[in-house]
Parts: structure tokens; C-alpha cells; sequence
DNA sequence: TGTAATTACGGGATACGTAAAGATG
DNA sequence: CATCTTTACGTATCCCGTAATTACA
């Protein structure tokens, strides 16, 4: 069994008690809605109006599938008009998922308006630094830093983001400021532990790229530990620019060698499809490029 | 909103958890699978499934839209099952038309047995000498005399009938059996009331049509109240064999002038449309047919 | 005769299957 | 590399609208 506008047609010719009135009142031909409605007959095998071209009437069969037919087709249409609204207006169960330290600092400062600004989109939001499967765990959107390649998702350019080399003026006072990357060798280099990755660091050198391996007494997965480290003037670090912005800011941790860090990160909102992109999940996106747009507050000039 | 088989195929796919198992399933081709599903999400205007070749889970929207979906389409598959049921097996109400007379004499004794053939069945007999417009009154079957040409209708011969000029042999005795039509001019002939028609006998004389004018003492629209008139002796009546078979085989009525009737009628089953033809119907039809052949008994030889 | 339903017919849209491509683990 | 989904493409079917036809009051 197989097309419902037939049966909303032959729900319709039956309301209206007429195919001409069906007609006129869905748009159609009467040829299509005499056609309709007897394609239906075919398909089920049985008649169900009894008609002259005046006289109209159900038969037996016809007043029992009217019935369920009425009830299907409103149903049916019922689901597409809910399935339009959540379609049309940002509404429901947004997934989203991003790095802890990067979810910390600045989406939780944003998420109070974006929730206000969107009184039906309800949250969930899951800071860790694995990179999830956005399918397999049910996440709308990530944020990720690394550009990573991956065919099968968009991904959407937030913000620029950028490798910062940097110390507690305390420390630089007391082991000196590096002036090449070789410096580094002698100072205590506290790196961040991407997943396997990041035993040394690959810096800009005068002739040519440097390899410092990272022999400094910590290293941790998570951006804040490594930003306390240093300002706690133990070491050095080099971090996102959106982790120790502030403090550059501040002046709690001064940069050192900017053009010896190569790193030049983006920040990115990443789904699935760009087809039927879902309005919670582009009203999320938007809401954040323009947050962090055009200089975002976090990165140095 | 449009295609069931569309939404059938999605409620497949999410019940497999596969496009792959859900094609196999429904005799479909992966490629077609494919394509219903996107159809379908192209015109909700909404992604349901987020699919890798891996990996299907369904959206919020695809989830919401699952749970009625699968209702919908249970509903509809119901309801196509309801009508193919009543469809298949003689079932229901059968409302059938017939007139007064040849109901009392031949449709009653036969329609016990009939019942007990199709115990699903419930038979409304509903006997007068109206023309009933069948669409109109709801009729299913009409058993008719005269071969009326009515184009829209199906018409099935069940059985003959012919006009039978006949009296009581005491009648006979007194008056005279008449030797040619024109005889019957001095005799008491009772007309049947054809509703507007029916003061003239037209009769085959020896030279011609030769018309009887009906001068007799009654007239009556019911062959039961002329053929006890003809019974008592009171007269000549004309009436189908079906009504006077058994005083002709009894004794009680005698025929005369058997070659200068010409009225052959047929005893019709009419009902509306071929096509889609209820088992219900058919099932009446066949059966009086079955009965009332080869030799319908009350025609004599 | 006028209105309603159906049928004939031609053009255009649609849907299928085969086969190739793309994606994923 | 095996498997799953999607795309490309050619073909066959379906379906609509126009117009002619049939049925009924």
C-alpha cells in the first residue's frame, strides 16, 4: 500500500461530497482526482464511493477505510507540520561538545545569552578532550581547534588561534628571556599533552626549523594546569592563545619568540551535513561566530 | 506531504538500524532505499538519520518523526488489511431490492439457506414494486423483471419469465375458453398495474398484434391479489410464470393462448459497477443464479 | 441542455535498478 | 580491503492536465 495523497484526496472528495469541489479545493484537476481516487480502489481492490454524476455515496467498505483514512492523513500531517516547526525555528536538544579548557573559558561565559537569546533550545554541553564520534555519542556540533580533516562533516571557521610561547615574568627574571628557540633546551618546558603527540616542540630557528624536546617536569592533557604551572613562574609553556590571553593581557605571563611559533591554530564549530542543517545547530554556530568575530578578544595582536 | 511507502521505508530503516537490511527486507534495491529516504527528508525539509556507512542513529527531528511514522504507517497498513478483508470474503451488510412479489415467493424460501452459506453476512430485503434508484436507497443488488436498459448498471440474467394468460379451469367451464385474443374482449381480464402502463393486453392473433383493452373489475399493482382473483374464478389474469408456476403445475390455473403471448421477460440481478465488485454481491448473485437454473422451476415447459 | 465524472492521450516528472564512486572501520 | 551508503545514468513507469466522451437530471 503505498500514497497517501491518494487517501487525503479520497478523504476530501468525501468531505466535499463532490470530485469537483475535491478539485478546485486541492489544486488539482478533476481528471487527476477522479484518477486518484480510483488508483486507490485499485490498490486496496475494492470500490469505495458509489457514484453518478450527481449522486455520490460510500459504499460499506468506503465508510469504514474513510474513517482510518481520515484519522492516518491528519496524523500523517500532524508529523510533517511538527517535524516543520522543529525544522523552522531553533527548538529542542542541542548536543554540543567541545574541549574542556576552551569550554571553561569561553563558552561558559556565552552560553547565559545564547540560552536567552533561544528560550526553546535546550543545552547539553560535554567538555572533554577526546575527539568524540559527533555521530556515535549523538553530538549536534563540536568545537575542535585542530583543523582537523574530515569529509564527511562541515566545518566552520570560528576564530584564529595561535601557539603562545610564554612565562611569569618571575621566571624569565630568574632563567633569563630565551632570544633563540635553542634557548629552550635549558629551560624547563612544560608541554601539553595532545593525545600521543607533543614530546617536542618544532620551532622557527634562524636556520631553519628547531626540535626542542620537552624535558620539563609536567606535562598534562589539560591547558589550565599547564597555564597554573606557569603562573606559578615554574616554567614555561606554550599554549593557545585563547587559554592565556588574559594573562598576556594581564601581564601574569609575557610572550617571548612569537615569530618562532609556527603553530597557527583554528577554531572550529564542526557538524554533520550541510542539507537540512538543523536551525539549533545554525543558530549555535552563528551565535558563536559572531561572539568571537572579527578579532577575537582572546588573540594578541 | 505525500508518499506512505516513503515513510515505510524510513520505519524499516530505523527498525534494521541498516538502508542495507531494509532493502533486502523489502525487495528493494539499496540505491531506491537511499533515495526514499532522502526524498522524504527533502520534503519534511529535515535530516532523520545521520549515517555513515558505519554508524545510523536517528536526529531529534528523526526521532520524533520515527514514533509517529511507525504509528501511521501500522495504521494504514490496518487499514488496507480491513478493506482486502472485507473485500475478500462475502461479509456485511447486503441491502438488496426486490420486487414484492417475486420476494415473498422466491426470495424467501431461498434466502435461509443463503444466510447459512455466508454466516457473515447480514441481509437487508427490502421488497417493493418502486423502481428503487439503487446508489440513492443504498442498495447493493436489485432483482428486476423487465430487462430495463440502465447503461451505468450491471445487469446479469438469473433466469426467463414469461406472461402467462391463464384462469381457473371453473372460470373456463363457465365462460368459455377463449380461442383467439380477440375472445378475450368479452371477458373479465385483470390488468396488472404496471406503475402509469398497462391498460392494454397487446396479443399475436392470427392477423396481427390485436390489443385487449382491460375492462375487467380490477386492477391492482400486486400479482398475489390478481392471481387469487384468477384462483376464486373471478377472471382472466396475465402473469409471469414465476408467480402462477405452481397453480399451472397444481391444477388450480389453466393456460390458454400460450403462443399469442408475446411478453418474454428475464428475471435480472442489477447492481452498480464490475470493477471491485463485492464478494458479498457476488456471492447473492451466483447464488440465486445457482438456484434458479437451468430450468427455473416455476417455468413450465 | 448543462453539469459531473471518466477516458484518451501526450508530455514531463519520477522512481527504479545497475553500476561506479565515496566513505569508513 | 570489505562493507555500507550515495551518486550517475538510462529506462520504464507513473501522473498530471487538456480535451473529448459518457452519464445523468
Amino acid at each position: 500500500m503505498d500514497n497517501l495523497s491518494e487517501m487525503a484526496v479520497f478523504a476530501k472528495v468525501v468531505q466535499q461530497r463532490s470530485f469537483t469541489a475535491a478539485a478546485r479545493d486541492l489544486g488539482l484537476s478533476k481528471s487527476a482526482v477522479s484518477k486518484q481516487v480510483g488508483r486507490l480502489e485499485d490498490r486496496l481492490g475494492a470500490r469505495l464511493l458509489n457514484r453518478t454524476t450527481r449522486k455520490l455515496s460510500l459504499t460499506e467498505v468506503g465508510a469504514v477505510f474513510y474513517e482510518r483514512c481520515a484519522r492516518i492523513v491528519e496524523e500523517a500531517r500532524a508529523a510533517a507540520d511538527e517535524v516543520g516547526s522543529m525544522a523552522a525555528t531553533p527548538r529542542g536538544r542541542l548536543r554540543v561538545n567541545a574541549p574542556m579548557t576552551f569550554g571553561t573559558l569561553h563558552l561558559g561565559p556565552v552560553i547565559a545569552d545564547f540560552l536567552e537569546a533561544h528560550a526553546e533550545i535546550e543545552l547539553d554541553l560535554v567538555l572533554d578532550d577526546r575527539f568524540s564520534d559527533l555521530i556515535e555519542d549523538g553530538f549536534d556540533v563540536a568545537i575542535r581547534i585542530a583543523a582537523l580533516v574530515d569529509s564527511s562533516l562541515i566545518v566552520r571557521r570560528l576564530a584564529p588561534s595561535r601557539s603562545v610561547l610564554c612565562a611569569a615574568p618571575d621566571y624569565l627574571r630568574r632563567h633569563g628571556r630565551p632570544e633563540k628557540p635553542e634557548d629552550l633546551r635549558q629551560h624547563n618546558c612544560f608541554g601539553y599533552l595532545y593525545r600521543d603527540s607533543g614530546t617536542d616542540w618544532t620551532l622557527n630557528g634562524a636556520k631553519g626549523p628547531v626540535s626542542i624536546p620537552l624535558q620539563g617536569k609536567l606535562r598534562a592533557n589539560n591547558g589550565e594546569v599547564l597555564r597554573h604551572a606557569a603562573l606559578a613562574g615554574t616554567g614555561i609553556v606554550a599554549l593557545p592563545s585563547f587559554i592565556v590571553g588574559s594573562d598576556l593581557r594581564a601581564g601574569t605571563l609575557v610572550e617571548f619568540l612569537p615569530e618562532c611559533v609556527p603553530q597557527t591554530h583554528s577554531i572550529h564549530a564542526v557538524y554533520p551535513h550541510r542539507r537540512h542543517l538543523m536551525p539549533k545547530v545554525r543558530a549555535f554556530v552563528d551565535f558563536l561566530a559572531a561572539r568571537f568575530r572579527p578579532e577575537p578578544y582572546w588573540d594578541l595582536p
